[in-house]
DNA sequence: CCCAATCTACGAAAGCCGTCGTAGACATCT
DNA sequence: AGATGTCTACGACGGCTTTCGTAGATTGGG
């Protein structure tokens, strides 16, 4: 597994795509990305390709129009961007972080709801 | 209130010591840094400089070493980088954040009793 | 068979950031 | 006054990323 430093935003949004819609060509990618985040068609092939060396994409090149996967894997792609932040900007403290982000008020009932589940769910294996 | 783009990594290394220390000059500054991001004396003076054109930070010149502040709000800067980040990885969902920062089980018990104890908060709010 | 569309590959330009060397101003001490 | 040290200011270089133009290959239609 190549730990590799860490996306960087444009890679990160054609990341995005990958995870959404799954394998794709560079023209799906490229027509599912946001407005604000594409560029020329070139730009985002270009952006594949190194993607490619890095080993964040693998590629299927059988097809005249290679067909890419993502290869790193979304939920440890986002712990590894929430530990970075929580590095940088909260002393390393996860606590921290998530307390921050709960102030903001951004969740639904039900999304609290599932955010106590999970906090019962880590007081019972503590307990165990 | 400038709403700057975001601090890059070594400004907001930066700003992370005058959160914790307060004003201070840019030798202060400098030997408060952790190891691993102190470069050379001139590179935090230039990135200091930078940061006061763009409104992170406020100096002031009535000392002949100028004595530096940080501009920004440490909790609102938390918020903002907490608001790219969920755009960029999290589909604009902070709750979902918060699950992936909880999964990782990086809490102590008191701290989860902190993070319950704000979900009550919130319900309560929720519930006048 | 030829034309148009589409794809990949390559390279180069531009931008941004971090890094530092150096110069000049100022203070201090002897 | 001179030597020394510290400060700010400025400029430049290097690295990395993004962006795109262009060329060459391939496909499909008329």
């Amino acid at each position: 597994m190549p730990e590799c430093p860490l996306p960087t935003d444009a890679h990160l949004a054609i990341l995005s795509v990958l995870w959404r819609i799954g394998p794709a060509t560079v023209r799906d990618v490229h027509q599912a990305l946001p407005d604000e985040d594409r560029r020329g068609y070139t730009t985002t092939l270009k952006l594949m390709q190194i993607m490619a060396e890095r080993g964040l994409v693998r590629r299927d090149e059988s097809q005249r129009s290679h067909v890419y996967t993502a290869q790193a894997d979304e939920a440890e792609m986002q712990s590894a961007l929430l530990d970075d932040l929580a590095d940088k900007a909260f002393s390393g403290s996860a606590a921290k972080l998530v307390m921050r982000a709960l102030a903001r008020r951004p969740a639904s009932r039900e999304e609290l709801d599932s955010i106590r589940r999970m906090l019962d769910e880590i007081d019972g294996e503590g307990e165990a």
